[in-house]
DNA sequence: CTGTTCATGTAAGAAGTTACATGATTTG
DNA sequence: CAAATCATGTAACTTCTTACATGAACAG
């Protein structure tokens, strides 16, 4: 049993997501999922540009003559087989990796042998870090929140999550940091 | 400017933090990671023991001799410029990195054009997922309460940082559910 | 004596990042 | 016209996972 999914990684899906609610270049994109799936799935150039082209070998996607000022921009579009593609993704149900990689709370997890002093300023890195997380969430709310219209919510209650953990996230920290002191 | 830590990477750190508190074998230490930094940072067999032989080539850490049962096994502890190397890591102040990535978050994101019933579908699968972290992680919470002794609390306030993550992600989920009601 | 767990390792490959190269277009 | 931004792409590299191979020790 094997289908056009099968050559299709989650970037790929990435980009068929994206193309569903309109046509897009991959600078596009990139620019896109720079302030919205990029804080929990992130992807590059280096991914997107060679994906695009598979994506339109495989009949997903397809090249559209676009253009901004004179010059031809390599803007793509989905193909019915791509929405089926994307719906097939979605509708499958399987476990669905989940992946976290955090340097400084493995820092932390390590610091009790390194003294009061070391754990102190880790955890203001880690505090430091998650303040400008959530300002960077919260300063793409109002513009998440103007789209909403156009396709569901759900853009909208990812983010909202997203700002709920890290704020949570931020509150444990300040404990800690008040444990120690 | 070059030093040792150079050539290592975070999961020779994760390697060396657990060698700081009691000699271990490759084997030991994915066992113990599987249920303590897992959550943060996984590791692998195919990292662990090239990545072993690589400290002891460097000096960081030293095959020592140990046995269970009549048989032989490869068991490490970390020597003085281990502890160094790993204390200067600690204390080095740099960004450090924070990666978090989610494949059912990213259908949700794009699950609008679905529809509903897809929709809730996710829902259900990242609920269950999430119950099954937390219960997994509360499962953990015994035994680093009781080990806390040995190493300071660090261990076990990430833990509890964990949870209190996961349950934070877990009502979202409810809530969104609710919402699709 | 048979299946399971303990234990160590390697090879191949997937996935993703970084750095680089290139050049057009716009802005001041 | 110079600097910044727009825009596309590739090659090399790093990191990590998966699958496989091997065999000892132990439990029933």
């Amino acid at each position: 049993m094997s289908s056009a999914n099968d050559q299709l990684t989650n970037t790929s899906f990435v980009l068929l997501g994206f193309l569903d609610s309109h046509p897009h270049s991959g600078y596009d994109i990139k620019r896109i999922a720079d302030h919205s799936t990029r804080f929990f799935w992130q992807i590059s150039y280096g991914q997107i540009y060679p994906d695009l082209k598979r994506l339109a070998g495989l009949g997903l996607a397809a090249e559209q003559a676009g253009s901004r000022g004179g010059r031809t921009r390599n803007v793509y579009r989905i193909t019915a087989k791509g929405r089926q593609a994307l719906r097939a993704w979605l509708q499958q149900t399987h476990p669905g990796s989940f992946e976290m990689r955090d340097e400084l709370l493995l820092k932390l997890f390590f610091s009790d042998s390194a003294g009061p002093n070391v754990k102190r300023a880790i955890l203001k890195q880690m505090r430091l870090r998650e303040e400008a997380a959530i300002a960077e969430l919260k300063s793409v709310e109002p513009h998440a929140r103007g789209q909403g219209v156009g396709h569901g919510p759900a853009r909208l209650e990812v983010l909202m999550g997203g700002i709920k953990l890290h704020e949570t996230y931020l509150n444990h920290l300040k404990d800690l940091e008040k444990n120690l002191a």
